[in-house]
DNA sequence: ATAAAAAGTTAGATTAGTCTAACAAATGTT
DNA sequence: AACATTTGTTAGACTAATCTAACTTTTTAT
């Protein structure tokens, strides 16, 4: 397994995730790589069994490949969980440190980490952190813009996560665990009016309350 | 600059250490390929300036060279101290995780684990770190092999580590700062006695004389 | 329903790193 | 000095990952 296929994994695990039907050109898109060149990894994942495509149909994972997925995710997780932890970077760098250290065969390297972390099951994200066997536990969070008016919730994941993202939430210091009051719902632009601990009443947009994963408390 | 083209540069900076002259054949024997690969991969390390290559003459690194494989060698080195360190690995595991670690392109990552590591300058086998400017302290410590009867000295390096040593060392319970004290040098096979903090007198073959780096308290 | 746009395919080229086979040059041994 | 061995070179091929150019199929929008 190449580091390159390995991308491809994870990049159609990802597009799993969000959408129903994948086709190579969203592929080629979120890989960044010109439409040949995807229709010939493809060719060449799905002769290791890892996908299954047929001429213009959408292209779907087996669950071989959904597992060699979850593999390299569970790396890239516990690596943002030990950057954050033990090494003292922020929420908002370690993506892309771990985005490298996700594709290094050695897997002391990892399991080590996963014991000093005490083997978490979910990452500095929220995200949860596939097990050894490349199983994940779902879990259905709902987000901050389809709540009501009403009922606390727990911010428990983010939906997407970008640096700057992760920046603004840190900013308005809101992170994994807070307990959001949802007050008010404007109707014309679906922005959000919550409270929570000792912070003034502060307006979430319809962009920004979309990625936020959360569970009535 | 890549995984592969790091390697030769490393392998090269090593031979440079052991021996005068480099033949190509020397290269390849070490980087376990054939060869036509050595003689095509020097081209191009040549093209990129950090070789010097005439056909049948031996090969030398530039000045440019050797600092690109200094730098290799000091995330190598850096590596393995924080794996040993912060991740409770022992001497003798270190090597091998550092060698996939210290291709990652990740600037941020070993400059925080020389922060966190205060800036070393010696790596846990005692060799030194090169500065991020790839310039490196050279000691010039003595084998113990060299060292007549009488003086005590300190082991700071081992020349060339290998599991094995490591962990014949680890049985012995010599590490590095161990204090020696050569009683005696066996003449017929170049063997010592040495007595040291609380062991018994232990006899120390030639093999492993030669490759203890020590200096004189 | 047809034309335009998007998606997918094929062919052919490129770069990096590797190989084997065949040959050439240098070195070492009697 | 002649032969053998080691060392180095060239030619040609292969795989992985990428590209551009040209073409085809499917979908969408008038």
């Amino acid at each position: 397994m190449t580091h390159t296929k390995e991308n491809y994994l994870k990049a159609i695990y990802h597009l799993e995730q969000n959408r129903e039907k994948i086709s190579l050109s969203d592929l080629g898109k979120k890989m960044e790589v010109s439409m040949p060149t995807v229709n010939s990894m493809v060719k060449s994942l799905q002769e290791k069994k890892w996908v299954i495509y047929k001429k213009y149909q959408p292209l779907k994972l087996t669950d071989k490949g959904r597992v060699e997925a979850a593999l390299i995710i569970r790396k890239h997780r516990l690596t943002e969980m030990f950057l954050a932890q033990f090494m003292d970077f922020g929420w908002e760098e370690v993506h892309e440190i771990a985005e490298e250290i996700e594709h290094l065969k050695v897997d002391k390297f990892f399991d080590r980490m996963d014991e000093l972390l005490g083997f978490p099951s979910i990452d500095p994200h929220g995200s949860p952190i596939p097990d050894k066997n490349g199983v994940v536990i779902q879990r259905d969070y709902e987000p901050l813009s389809a709540i009501e008016v009403g009922p606390i919730v727990r911010v428990c994941s983010l939906c997407k996560s970008s640096k700057d993202l992760l920046l603004y939430l840190n900013r308005k210091q809101i992170s994994l665990g807070t307990e959001l009051e949802v007050l008010k719902r404007e109707p014309f632009d679906n922005s959000i009016l919550v409270s929570y601990k000792g912070n003034a009443e502060i307006m979430l947009s319809q962009e920004v309350a979309q990625l936020l994963l959360v569970e009535r408390c």
